[in-house]
DNA sequence: AGCACGCCGACT
DNA sequence: GTCGGCGTGCTC
């Protein structure tokens, strides 16, 4: 029949079509032809045409591939020459671009995130002993040839190093056959760590925690672990150990930090426990190292890795274990792209890849908590510091009761504290969470705010830098002197404290002791530690900082840590307040007390009796966490069904409500649209092109999705793109 | 996402 | 007269 010999026709001659995930916001997989000769299999790395240009991709499974006109068809330019990407990791991308709503090319491309040559790493040139000796042996040759005689192969400086001899002694015995030169593939970025370097003494709970991690571990298979331990409890080294026992079982291991929290200190704990370093894997990566690190974690040379959330979509060789350290960072959530939480997809991971997950931290997400309570993570509590540390005591300061003086932002009980310590020779800390000098400025005469130009934010003054800066879109410009309203001169006000204000406050008061502001915009990395190990040095008395102290570094003559103002951030309309309020608090008194002496944190506060502040203070969060899932219930869950609720950000308010209307039409059954203006939407959204975001909070996954996907296709088209971040329960993924 | 094409304002 | 701003549309 026709119909047949045309098929027939076809099959002999057609060139065999393969999908390609390529790095763009399609839909779904392009199709490409295989040249003749060329073998690609799903998940080979590939470069491909498109449009102008060539780009990278990865051979995808043949599902549902709508027919393409094949005069399009364009061939795959050529495969590269390393590891296909495992099934395992092709479930997990197109897992998270079904769940995160992203088209799978942007999913995908996280995953071959190692800039350009993907081809092996060149091989080093070496040389190795041969038989022949000099004829004339001196004693710089004798020296030579002993250090190389340990059957490996030696790079010349290396050999030279060793030996103590110049290079041109090598030379001389190498063009006497002294020795070879052989190809050895180039060194690994780090060093194979020992699981028995410095096994830990381990005491009391830590002992049992470690124990009963090391039960999940050893059974092997899917597991979710939540250690939740205060801070100096022994956290690192409970986990340590089951990173240790899959090392042992010879798997890849997976730790995920803040970015932040990558700091040198934790790397060396790491080595003093395992001999050498992880891996490190985050965004101001040399793009040699990256390459490097990229290659040899997909070969499995690179045992352990430290990353920040990017390291999670690395195509390890043999992934055995993730562990989620400080869980309940914000950090672990991208918002620009393709918006995932890294926490949760690291579950997910676990889950695909059949392995454990560990998450840790000092105060759980609320997510991780029920799940914990409810028996569906493996809750492991470590209750008490050890060593000497003691915990500090904590203390609220009622600010109605305890105002500071007149211009002022410090209250007397305070200041008076901070004299004590500094005055015994120790150190104070003041932890204020607001950037710059002052939040607002004002016009005394006409009343003019500053506002940002771009997006309307209040513009904050940063005195050191004589600037006025928007915080969300970046906006900066010179701070004015007189009123660009009324035009008056040395009327502007400013209104609010920042750190800087802060600091020139404590100058007021502490005229002698050493006053340092640490604060992200003033320095950077290297800058910062610098000054972090200078502070512990004890060359400073007094610190005034931001976020940035609550994290990492400990600070052990830092006997009072006080915070300005504890209320900033309760009120800000994001559902998790009072919950990242509870952690940054718990982490910024947590830097006080590991020393033995005896220490004090005080929270300036207007609402002494807020559950936060009462949870801090008693260091029992059992209370807090019980009322904030209760308040989540409430929040998350309306009773009409399972949509829940909405929240719109948008560059202006305006269009966050001109597209919250639409949405209401298109979907009446949510409740509560709450619209967030320009103050509360993300950098990401008010500098890229998403003009529009949609943070959908809800139970089940498989409802949100299908909600979100028909909301958007029944919805009015606004200009600009839709960013969508589904923020569910993440044992819903499960 | 990137890149080309295309159509209106201030400048070598 | 051109350089360059970003709006629109396309990529197997």
């Amino acid at each position: 029949m026709t119909e047949d010999s045309t098929d027939l026709f076809g099959d002999l001659f057609a060139k065999r079509v393969v999908p390609v995930m390529v790095p763009m916001p399609a839909p779904k997989a392009y199709s490409y032809t295989v040249p003749e000769g060329m073998a690609v299999q799903p998940g080979s790395i590939v470069q491909v045409p498109l449009g102008p240009r060539q780009v990278m991709g990865v051979v995808w499974d043949e599902e549902g591939q709508d027919a393409v006109d094949p005069k399009k068809l364009k061939e795959i330019t050529l495969v590269f020459d390393c590891p296909p990407l495992k099934l395992e990791m092709r479930r997990f991308l197109d897992w998270v671009s079904s769940y995160t709503v992203s088209p799978p090319g942007l999913v995908a491309r996280m995953a071959l995130r190692a800039p350009a040559a993907l081809d092996p790493e060149p091989m080093v040139e070496a040389l190795r002993l041969t038989d022949m000796r000099p004829e004339r042996m001196t004693d710089a040759r004798s020296r030579a040839i002993a250090a190389a005689d340990n059957g490996f192969a030696w790079t010349r400086s290396g050999l030279s190093h060793a030996a103590g001899v110049s290079s041109s002694v090598i030379d001389g015995l190498t063009a006497q056959g002294v020795f070879e030169t052989v190809f050895m593939s180039p060194p690994p970025v780090v060093a194979v760590p020992d699981p028995d370097f410095v096994p830990p003494r381990l005491e009391g709970p830590q002992k049992s925690a470690a124990e009963e991690l090391l039960r999940k571990v050893a059974e092997g298979g899917f597991s979710v672990s939540l250690i939740d331990g205060i801070t100096g409890s022994g956290k690192t080294e409970v986990y340590f150990e089951a990173i240790a026992a899959t090392l042992k079982a010879g798997r890849q291991v997976l730790i995920l930090l803040p970015e932040i929290a990558l700091t040198a200190s934790f790397l060396e704990r790491f080595q003093d426990r395992f001999g050498s370093k992880p891996a490190e894997w985050h965004s101001d990566l040399a793009p040699r190292t990256r390459e490097k690190v990229w290659r040899q974690v997909t070969e499995g040379g690179v045992r352990v890795v430290a990353g920040a959330r990017s390291a999670l979509f690395l195509p390890f060789e043999d992934l055995g274990l993730i562990i989620v350290d400080e869980e309940h960072d914000p950090a672990y959530k991208q918002e620009d792209r393709v918006f995932y939480n890294a926490r949760d997809m690291a579950v997910v991971r676990a889950r695909i890849g059949d392995f454990p997950v560990v998450l840790v931290s000092a105060t759980p997400s609320v997510e991780s908590r029920v799940n914990g309570d409810l028996g569906r993570y493996t809750a492991i509590h470590l209750p008490t510091r050890y060593g000497d540390a003691a915990l500090p005591h904590l203390g609220v300061v009622d600010m109605r009761r305890h105002p500071p003086e007149r211009g002022g932002f410090l209250s007397p009980v305070l200041l008076n504290q901070i004299g004590k310590a500094v005055g015994r020779g120790e150190q104070a800390l003041l932890f204020l969470n607001r950037r710059g000098y002052a939040p607002l400025t004002l016009c005394r005469v006409c009343g003019h705010r500053f506002q940002c130009p771009d997006c309307s934010s209040w513009l904050v003054e940063h005195r050191f830098r004589g600037q006025i800066q928007c915080h969300h879109c970046g906006h900066a410009e010179k701070t004015p002197e007189a009123c660009p309203e009324c035009g008056t001169f040395d009327h502007l006000v400013a209104c609010g404290p920042g750190v800087e204000r802060i600091a020139e406050e404590v100058d007021r008061h502490f005229p002698d002791a050493r006053t340092i502001v640490l604060s992200s915009d003033l320095m950077g990395v290297k800058r910062l530690r610098l000054e972090l190990e200078a502070i512990q040095r004890g060359e400073a008395d007094i610190v005034v900082g931001t976020q940035l102290v609550a994290k990492g570094h400990n600070f052990p003559m830092m006997t009072f840590v006080g915070i300005v103002d504890a209320d900033i951030g309760l009120s800000n309309g994001d559902p998790r307040a009072a919950e990242r309020t509870f952690q940054l608090l718990s982490q910024v008194t947590g830097r006080a007390g590991r020393t033995g002496l005896k220490s004090l944190g005080l929270l300036q506060t207007y609402q002494p009796q807020h559950p936060v502040m009462q949870a801090i203070v008693s260091g029992d969060s059992h209370a807090f966490y019980e009322r904030e899932i209760s308040e989540r219930e409430k929040a998350l869950l309306p009773p009409f069904g399972r949509l829940a609720s909405l929240i719109v950000s948008a560059e202006t308010r305006a269009d966050a409500e001109g597209h919250a209307r639409g949405l209401r039409q298109a979907a009446p059954n949510v409740s509560g649209i709450s619209i967030l203006g320009p103050a509360e939407a993300p950098l990401a959204l008010i500098r890229g092109r998403h003009r529009f975001r949609l943070l959908v909070h809800g139970r089940r996954n498989s409802d949100m999705q299908g909600f979100v996907k028909t909301m958007i296709a029944a919805g009015p088209k606004p200009r600009g793109t839709i960013s969508v971040q589904l923020d569910i329960d993440p044992q819903s993924f499960l």
